[in-house]
RNA sequence: GCGCCUGUAGCUCAGCUGGAUAGAGCAUCUGCCUUCUAAGCAGAGGGCCAGGGGUUCGAAUCCCUUCAGGCGCGCCA
């Protein structure tokens, strides 16, 4: 247990044997407390902890709250805690102060678990899969792919950080009709090599991109016109055959620089071609939910999703304003649609042993997700076991206009060219600043010409500088040693208090991030330890005469520089040592 | 029309399992380097937490509703 979950936990069953001795003594009426909070008050006047136990315990208990806080004070002992006092305030508040111990044994925690502080045990092994980006190998990553790859990484390590066995998988897009329409775009753009763009024009919803068009050329670098003569599908396929590898190759290099680096990258076309897909339809055909019309084979998610809703308490009248439609499975033309191997997909993940399978998708998914997890309830996997993290959309912004995204435009800014503006620490640690929930706007421009100001670099700069600190005692021929716990209590300022009280919280905060599914908690932290470690530095000089108390602020310069370490490798941000 | 997301300082966003005077960065102004990195710190100004109801001792936070913006409602993925 942490330090600081150990003082919660010392508060919590302090109040809780306060209660019983207020009752046994005839103080309080014999009645349940409802389940308090310990918070952190902003204003530190009020305590390092405070809890609302008393207001709670308002009605049940038929008194003042400020009453029932003085009655749980008097009865309250504090003896082998943490804290030296609590005091009642407000309109009932109990607040609590720590001792110094607290401060002491909190920087030992970190020094004494260096690059495994705050890491825990609380996702207990259990197998996740966070699968990512996914982009459609038919063309070049986009900022979307840029925004999900930032957050579901950093989410992955997060999660891994909190005890959890994670595995990164990319689901690659190799099959279906995307890749019949790359092949058709594809051979359109050849055969205008040699007969002109008017003879051959492409279709309105054909990839438009320019990187079909230099696929083509280097296609016919090859080849010269001699596909011409050959059928079509031999053509497409022949085309197919040359291009995906290339794109699929330069997603590996992209995603590499962008320092994402899969356990898997798996092939839809393997669903196709084992029989997997094939028994997604059997088994809902089994089961009465599929059944044939105009040629294709229809999935009744209106029936399904009916039937949820009804047992959720949903009304018929609000399902029926859903309009509710079935989906088809198999197209008429024999090929399995896009949903119907997104079925199998997620089968196989479960049956691969991953109890949790946390999917990142652009929010311009979210219609997917209902019938997505309703169909995997119809087939006995469990709809509860996935989970869809839905990144909103980021909109680029260059001179104050919106860029607007599409793959085939052609004029789509691409995750690489993002790569060859901005460098990737400041673009993972400004994908994850703002939360997947919320649109944000990537301003071009300002990521460019001001990325020196990029908060990225006010945290690393905040190691590099504790890095100093212990360059320049070295040149000084001063060594660092352990201190007393004696010692420890020296960092009495309230700088200092106020830094090892926001390390001490790094263990929960990552794993309210996990649990929470949201890694942009830990960027802002690592901004918010950057700005409690400027403070003390501004505050509190560590080169000093007095050698116990420059020993203990090198202690705590040491804990700051693991955490701050630990919290930007997480994000797999670089942490330079000067700069 | 229906569904999902969003609306907090001039701008970008935290806070949302209800708690004490609503926070940070950028921008604007004022200070702080003969001592550990000024890519820093301290201070100032700036807010009907989109509007209206409700629940509560207490609401930015929960419920209802209106308004505004984004996205989605395919034999696309």
């Amino acid at each position: 247990m942490t330090t600081i979950a150990l003082a919660e936990k010392q508060i919590q069953d302090s109040i809780l044997a306060a209660l019983q001795a207020a009752i046994a003594n005839g103080q309080l009426p014999n009645e349940t407390l409802p389940e308090f909070v310990i918070e952190e008050p902003k204003d530190r006047a009020h305590g390092d902890f405070a809890t609302n136990a008393a207001m709670l315990g308002a009605r049940a208990f038929h008194m003042p709250p400020r009453k029932i806080a003085e009655i749980l004070l008097e009865n309250l002992s504090l003896e082998n805690t943490y804290f030296e006092k609590a005091e009642v305030a407000g309109a009932g508040f109990i607040n609590f102060f720590l001792a110094p111990s607290f401060y002491g044994n909190a920087v030992s925690e970190i020094l004494e678990k260096g690059v495994n502080y705050g890491r825990s045990t609380i996702g207990n092994g259990k197998k996740v899969m966070v699968e990512f980006v996914s982009a459609n190998p038919t063309g070049p990553m986009h900022m979307g792919n840029a925004r999900g790859g930032a957050i579901g990484d950093c989410l992955a390590s997060i999660m891994e950080a909190a005890g959890f066995d994670v595995w990164r998988e990319f689901y690659v897009n190799d099959a279906g009709n995307q890749i019949e329409k790359f092949g058709l775009s594809l051979d359109i753009r050849y055969q205008q090599l040699f007969k002109g763009e008017e003879a051959v024009p492409l279709p309105e919803d054909s990839y438009h991109g320019d990187d079909i068009i230099e696929h083509a050329q280097n296609f016919a670098k090859i080849h010269g016109d001699s596909y011409l003569e050959k059928d079509e599908k031999t053509r497409r396929d022949a085309l197919v055959a040359y291009a995906l590898p290339l794109n699929l190759e330069k997603m590996h290099k992209d995603l590499e620089k962008y320092r994402i680096v899969y356990d898997q990258w798996f092939l839809e076309s393997s669903l196709h071609q084992n029989g997997d897909i094939q028994e997604i339809v059997n088994i809902l055909q089994d089961k009465g939910l599929a059944y044939e019309k105009d040629g294709a084979i229809w999935y009744k998610n209106a029936e399904v999703m009916t039937k949820k809703l009804l047992a959720e308490g949903k009304s018929q009248e609000d399902i029926d304003k859903l309009e509710l439609k079935d989906d088809v499975l198999i197209r008429a033309n024999g090929n399995p649609t896009y949903f119907a191997a997104d079925i199998a997909y997620h089968r196989n993940k479960y049956m691969r042993g991953f109890e949790t399978c946390i999917d990142v998708w652009g929010a311009d998914h979210h219609g997917h997700v209902a019938r997505m997890k309703g169909a995997l309830d119809s087939i006995g996997v469990g709809g509860e076991h996935l989970e869809v993290l839905l990144v909103q959309l980021v909109r680029l912004m260059r001179n104050g206009e919106i860029v607007k995204m599409s793959k085939r435009s052609g004029k789509a800014i691409q995750l690489a060219d993002l790569l060859d503006e901005v460098p990737a620490d400041a673009a993972r640690f400004f994908f994850n600043m703002t939360s997947a929930t919320n649109s944000m706007d990537f301003d071009l421009g300002l990521a460019i010409e001001e990325s020196s100001q990029n908060p990225v670099y006010y945290v690393q700069y905040a190691h590099a500088r504790i890095c100093s600190i212990f360059r320049k005692l070295e040149s000084e021929g001063i060594s660092v040693r352990k201190c007393t716990k004696e010692e420890l209590t020296l960092l009495n300022s309230s700088e200092e208090k106020e830094l090892i009280r926001f390390l001490a919280s790094f263990t929960s905060e990552i794993i309210s991030a996990a649990l929470s599914r949201d890694p942009a908690k830990i960027t802002r932290y690592s901004i918010e330890l950057a700005t409690l470690f400027h403070k003390f530095y501004n505050g509190c000089r560590v080169l000093c005469d007095d050698e116990p108390l420059m020993q203990a602020r090198l202690s705590l310069c040491n804990a700051a520089r693991i955490t701050l370490k630990n919290a930007l490798t997480l994000l797999k941000i670089t942490v330079p040592e000067s700069m």
